[in-house]
DNA sequence: CGCCAGGGCCATA
DNA sequence: TATGGCCATGGC
């Protein structure tokens, strides 16, 4: 059994998931993708939907507004996805560098992985929903939960990020949508699985999962 | 009421 | 390098 068998199982269970950049059969802006990678750090995605709203009606939904926005007004936007303070931050930083570039443009085509991580408060999994999500480039986002999953399932028992991107970069030779939805299946699963109580009885990896439950 | 979410930073040892 | 505390709101 490969990545793509554990795909087809995943994509066979759940269906086609409903993420960016198609939620709700809209097409949403980059850059609303780009502040939702930020405000969904650690939180429930009811809260960021929340919050992206606010920063809609705030008019916030630019790299340049949120380079130019006040800070306060910037918080209270972006308050129901918590850790507001942090976030506010961070989105402004991450606007003023998009800004940096000239135009969204220049900066989808030219910015690298490294410099995404430099910036503090984009880690791993936030610089590579970003330059998945948002600007279609050819990443797997790796997150905590594709760690536990892929070592129970007895693939490699890594425990960083990089190696685990390389290895699904050289396994999965798809193309980006396939990406996409193979990060969203790997977080549902984790949601209806492997939280609390585990339903292993139901899972449709449980046959091959090291975990017993 | 307590738990936790589509993380990441920083201090400490 | 590897844990642990911290950030904070809203859903259940």
């Amino acid at each position: 059994m490969d990545a793509m068998d554990i795909y087809r199982r995943l994509l066979n269970h759940f269906g086609k998931q409903d993420w960016w950049p198609v939620e709700h059969g809209f097409r949403p802006r980059e850059f609303e993708i780009i502040a939702g990678a930020v405000l969904t750090q650690n939180t429930n995605w009811s809260n960021v939907r929340k919050a992206l709203k606010r920063m809609e009606r705030a008019g916030f939904l630019s790299p340049r507004a949120v380079a130019e926005a006040g800070s306060k007004q910037l918080e209270e936007a972006v308050r129901p996805s918590g850790f507001y303070r942090q976030k506010a931050e961070r989105l402004k930083m991450l606007s003023q560098f998009i800004e940096s570039f000239g135009s969204f443009g220049e900066f989808r085509k030219s910015v690298t992985r490294e410099e995404l991580l430099s910036l503090k408060g984009i880690g791993p999994e936030t610089a590579d929903s970003i330059l998945l999500y948002a600007l279609g480039r050819r990443v797997f986002v790796i997150d905590a939960y594709t760690l536990r999953i892929f070592s129970r399932l007895g693939f490699r028992q890594w425990d960083s990020y990089e190696e685990w991107r390389k290895f699904f970069e050289n396994e999965v030779l798809e193309d980006t949508g396939l990406y996409m939805q193979y990060h969203a299946l790997i977080v549902e699963h984790a949601k209806m699985f492997c939280r609390k109580k585990p339903l292993c009885s139901s899972c449709p990896l449980a046959d091959a999962c090291a975990r017993k439950a």
